[in-house]
DNA sequence: GTGAAAGCGCTAACAC
DNA sequence: GTGTTAGCGCTTTCAC
C-alpha cells in the first residue's frame, strides 16, 4: 500500500498524490482529481509512511523524553502531562526511563539520535552542556525539564523550587511551628538545592534560628524519607514539630516513621511534602504539599521545542520559571 | 553526516561501510579495511539513520505501546515493565496512554501505523478482531496484554484473574471472615468478570453464601472504591467484615470511606486490592493485595513479540496465563 | 494543473 | 574482498 498504488488507482501520477497529501496553499487543482485520489486513499486505506516523508528531509514527528521517571514518581505525574500535550498536536512520543543512571540515559540518546526523532525533551542525570551541544549539532532540539545543565544554550523549563519552598516553610511558620526539621533532597541537583535555599530563606525572614541538626540529607527516595526521620527521632523528640521534606516520595517515609513510633499526623507532627503526586491526593493522611505545575511545565517545553523548530528559533534561549501552589490537605496542623 | 562521508573518510565504496556495519555472517573483508571504517565511523561520530535503514525492507526498532494507562495507576507498573525489557533488547517504545478512550486508541494506532512500528503491544478499550486484523494485514505485529478480544488471531498475555481472585478471597475466609463484600471492576473487561468469578467460585468452594446485597459494582477508580464502600456501610455495618476491591485504587478508596465513617483498618474491617502497585507498599496501612506478575508479563509479551517477528511465527497463537501471588502486608486481620 | 525524475540514507544483489 | 547500482516510499524541483 504505497503512494504508487493510490496514484494508479486514481489514475493519476504519484506526485499528484503527493499533492494532495501534502495540501500546500499555492498548490491549485483540479477538484475533481483530488476527489479521485482521495477516494482512492480512503478505498486502498492508505497511509503514509512518515519514515520515507521524514527521510525527504521533513521531520519524524516523534520527541523523545528522557527522564529519571521510575525513581521519583513525580515523573510519571510529568511524562504523562508532557505526553498528553504531545497527542495533541500529533506527535509521537518515545518514553526513555533512564533511572538516574547516566549511561542508560547515553544508550537512550544513540537510539534516539538513531531514530532521527524532532527533539528531546530531557530532564538529565548528569549531562554536560558538551553532550548536549552534539545533540544540537546533530539537528535534533534539545529541551531542558526540571533540571538545568550549566550554561547549556538551549531552553529550558523549571518549577519555582525556591519559591515553592517558601511557601512551604512558611505555611509551617504560619501554623505556629517554629522548630521545622528538613529533609533535603540531592543537592546535586538543582531543585534540590533551590529547596533547601527557600527554607533557608524562608526561616531567616521570620527570625527562626537554622538548626543543622533537624536538617538530614535526603535523596527522594522513600526509605531515605523513613531513615532520615528515625535519624531526627533519636536525635531529640522535642527538637521539631514540623518536618519538610523536599518530596512526597519521602514524605510518605516520614509519616511511616513517625507511625512506627507511635506518633500519629499531624497530631504529633505536622509533615508537609513537595511535588503533589497524585497519590499524595489520596494518602492517609492526605498530604499537604507544594504542586508543582505539571501541566503548565509540559505546555511550556512543547512551546519551548515548537519555537526551537520553527524557521526563526529564537537566539536568546529561553528559561521558564513557574510558580508553584501550596496545596493544603491534612497533614499539618496548626500547633497551638 | 551519512554512510557517504563516512566512505569518503575511510577511501572505501559505501557498500563497504554497509558491511562493517551491520557485520553478516558470511561477509568476509581485509581487518585493515574494517579498521579504517571502524576509524572513520568514530572520528565523524557518526550514526545511523534507523528511518533509512527500515526503509530498505529493516524493522524500525519501535514498539507501540497502548493501554488505558493514567486510568489505573497498575498500567504504569506494566508499562514500565516493558520499558524495561525493550531498553535491553535495543528497542524503543512510543507510549500511548488511551485513557480507556476508543477514539484517543484509533488516533495513536494511526500514529503508530505511520510511523511503521515493528509491533503493537495493546490493552484495548474496545477495539475488535478486525481492528486487529487489519493492522496485522499492514504488517504490524499484535500483541494483546492484559485485556483480550474475541477470536482475535494474535498472542495473548494476562495475569490469571480468576487464580489471584481465589487466592484473595480465600485468604480472607482462612481469616475467618465470611461476609465478605466485593467491589468488582467494570464487567465489561476480562479481568473485572474474570475476578468476580474467583470470587464467587471460592465462595462456593467454601461453602460461603453469596450476599449480592454486598456486591457492588465498580470501575477501578478511587472514587468508585471510596462510593461503593459508602454504600456497603449504608447497607448495615454488619452485613460483612471484610472487602475484597477489584484493585489497589479502589481499595484505597474504601479505606478512605471507611475511616471517614470512624472506622480502622485493619481492626474494624479488613481490605484487600489486586494489582499490587508501588503505592500499595507505602501507603497506610500498607495494602495486602494480589500481586500481578507485571516483570513476567513483560516478558512474556515481549517474547510473543519477537516469535511473531521471527521468520517462521507460530500459526497456533498462544495465551499465556500468569500465576498471581499474593502479597500480605497490614489491611488484612484474622477475625478471631 | 499535472507528470517525470532526482534524491533523502541506506541495504543488497550483482559485478568485478 | 570491494565497488556499482537499483530501489525502499516519499517530496520537490522542473518541464510541459
Amino acid at each position: 500500500m504505497t503512494i504508487r498504488e493510490v496514484a494508479k488507482r486514481a489514475g493519476v501520477s504519484i506526485s499528484t498524490v503527493s499533492r494532495v497529501l501534502n495540501e500546500r496553499p499555492n498548490d491549485y487543482m483540479r477538484e475533481d482529481t483530488r476527489e479521485k485520489v482521495l477516494q482512492a486513499i480512503e478505498e486502498l486505506n492508505y497511509i503514509p509512511d512518515r519514515r520515507a516523508q521524514s527521510l525527504r528531509g521533513g521531520k519524524t514527528g516523534i520527541i523523545g523524553l528522557i527522564a529519571p521517571i521510575r525513581l521519583n514518581p513525580f515523573y510519571v505525574e510529568l511524562s504523562y502531562a508532557i505526553e498528553n500535550v504531545c497527542y495533541k498536536e500529533g506527535y509521537g512520543i518515545l518514553v526513555c526511563n533512564s533511572k538516574g543512571d547516566i549511561n542508560r540515559e547515553r544508550t537512550y540518546i544513540d537510539l534516539l539520535v538513531r531514530q532521527k526523532v524532532d527533539g528531546i525533551i530531557i530532564t538529565t542525570a548528569g549531562l554536560k552542556k558538551g553532550d548536549l551541544d552534539e545533540l544540537i549539532s546533530r539537528g535534533i532540539t534539545v529541551i531542558l525539564a526540571d533540571e538545568d545543565v550549566l550554561e547549556a544554550n538551549t531552553p529550558a523549563v523549571f518549577a519555582n523550587n525556591h519559591l515553592g519552598a517558601c511557601q512551604a516553610t512558611q505555611y509551617l511558620i504560619d501554623l505556629e511551628h517554629e522548630r521545622i526539621a528538613f529533609i533535603t533532597g540531592p543537592l546535586t541537583v538543582l531543585s534540590g538545592r533551590d529547596r533547601l535555599k527557600g527554607y533557608l530563606d524562608t526561616l531567616k525572614k521570620n527570625s527562626l534560628e537554622v538548626d543543622k541538626s533537624i536538617i538530614k540529607k535526603g535523596n527522594y527516595t522513600y526509605s531515605k524519607g523513613y531513615s532520615a526521620t528515625q535519624k531526627l527521632m533519636r536525635g531529640g523528640e522535642g527538637k521539631f514539630t514540623a518536618i519538610f521534606c523536599c518530596n512526597d516520595l519521602m514524605a510518605f517515609g516520614a509519616i511511616r516513621a513517625l507511625q512506627d513510633n507511635g506518633k500519629k499526623i499531624p497530631q504529633d507532627y505536622s509533615i508537609i511534602g513537595f511535588d503533589d503526586m497524585y497519590f499524595s491526593s489520596i494518602s492517609n493522611p492526605q498530604l499537604t504539599t507544594v504542586a508543582q505545575p505539571v501541566d503548565k511545565m509540559a505546555l511550556k517545553v512543547f512551546k519551548a521545542f515548537k519555537r526551537e523548530i520553527s524557521d526563526r528559533p529564537p537566539l536568546k534561549k529561553v528559561h521558564v520559571l513557574l510558580d508553584t501552589k501550596l496545596v493544603i490537605r491534612e497533614s499539618c496542623r496548626k500547633l497551638r
